[in-house]
DNA sequence: ATTGGAAAAAATATCGATATTTTGGATCAT
DNA sequence: ATGATCCAAAATATCGATATTTTTTCCAAT
């Protein structure tokens, strides 16, 4: 979405490049702000605000969202707090009701067996199509991601499940390597949102007590896979990892069916 | 998107179910809408204007979408202006530039490659899916728009061509038909989105002199493949409808490259 | 008790005026 | 000439006040 016009073809992996690279990384966004916190107009303020309080769950699911109320919450103009929900009406994180306001959007198994499959369909498309396509560059973007990846720990308390923005960011900069080289700017977007839509989902399950298994086992297995070229492993790999975090979410996402 | 809550198992096909269904599938629009002009808020008057003028090529792709200017051109307000212009966003009509205001999505041989390509992907996985899932209440929707979309002309005029509104909602609905038993309603929203985006590009490539084939023949060489659950005849014969419109719009479109 | 519906309350949508930011030129030093 | 800098004009973004629409409440009629 905001990679860099990376027309500088072959091999360049110099110091000055990863730094920007690192820098660039940050402030995800499915991509219609592009603009960070602190700076740039209030709108795009009240987006990452709003955002980040729906990823978070502070934001109910299904919950109207009245003006004068965010108005009061965060202190912006209602224009501005309109226009952001009209922005975030595009990533899926908020329903509009014409006439009659917006709400958070709402969560099920359902929906989120419905997302899951869908990136599941567009992911496996666009990583064979990426293996198919990626040059050198790609390459070493991927071997770099999941590199820096790995360096960092996946829970900042290692008794507990705290959550590591950093390692947020760079698992999503990892995923979206994998498929960077898919010659379709629109799959990658639909995929980027797709990947923002399951984080959700993550967070919304609350999944303290993560699994145990080894994911930075499996982020290597597919960079290998896809290094190889191998496309049917890399995309198997891909798909199950999937899977497995998949079905341990829905088991959290739905305690009732117990008995 | 907007289809009857349809819960109503197996077989009905009365005629009031037939007018209703007629009825209720003009007003194509990708999906956040839901209104029609006329009736409902300013907003989404402005967004159907606003959305035809930029598929019909009244608005130029690329050119600098200046509130004060609609505000004349159309007579409304700048906020509901600006909300419809947010909302087209997510259509991939208009593009936003934080702090820079709107402008008309542009257009170009390359995004047009891009979009057929993800179009193929998408649509091969969904119809696929539907096939796979469809019931009976689907096959008899898939018949009966065909059916509908056979009655009508292309175009208006026997010896030139003239768009014929009918026979768009019409194409529309048929092929929408075809994917709708796939089961995820966010794999339905892409394939609607970029079917609308390739309408535009049709309706962009001025295709006045439209091609010859049949392609009622086309229609119903996929419904019958479809109808036999013969996944790979139907998709293949879809993609091949697509590649032939594709490559003569992209003809149309660059007429530049022709010594 | 329950339904229908009018009136009040609440919330959204819209307007018109201002504050900010960007853009385009003209000016001045190199 | 070339380019940097500052000013004016243009355009966007934002605010606060109304107009409309939806929702809720309350009361009467069956």
């Amino acid at each position: 979405m905001r990679r860099s016009t990376a027309r500088n073809s072959g091999t360049d992996l110099d110091e000055a490049s990863q730094k920007n690279d690192i820098a660039t990384q940050d402030e995800a966004g499915s991509g219609q702000n592009g603009e960070s916190l602190g700076s740039s107009s209030i709108t795009s303020q009240a987006y990452s605000r709003l955002r980040s309080d729906i990823m978070s769950g502070a934001l109910t699911p299904g919950k109207k969202l009245k003006i004068e109320e965010l108005r009061g919450r965060y202190d912006f103009g209602s224009s501005p707090i309109r226009e952001a929900l009209s922005m975030l009406t595009s990533d899926l994180f908020v329903e509009r009701i014409d006439q009659r306001g917006f709400r958070v959007a709402d969560v099920s198994e359902k929906e989120f067996d419905e997302l899951l499959r869908t990136r599941r369909w567009l992911e496996e498309r666009a990583l064979r199509e990426s293996i198919a396509h990626g040059d050198n560059r790609w390459e070493e973007q991927v071997v770099l991601s999941a590199y820096r990846l790995s360096r960092v720990p996946r829970s900042q308390a290692d008794d507990q499940f705290v959550a590591n923005q950093e390692w947020e960011i760079r698992h999503k900069h990892f995923h979206m390597a994998l498929l960077a080289a898919c010659p379709s700017s629109i799959m990658l977007k639909f995929c980027d949102q797709l990947y923002d839509q399951n984080v959700r989902y993550r967070h919304l399950s609350g999944s303290k007590a993560y699994p145990s298994r080894d994911i930075n086992a499996e982020h290597n297995a597919i960079t290998d896979a896809v290094l190889e070229r191998n496309a049917d492993l890399a995309v198997e790999l891909l798909m199950s990892h999937y899977s497995t975090t998949g079905n341990f979410l829905k088991q959290k996402l739905s305690p009732k069916k117990k008995a």
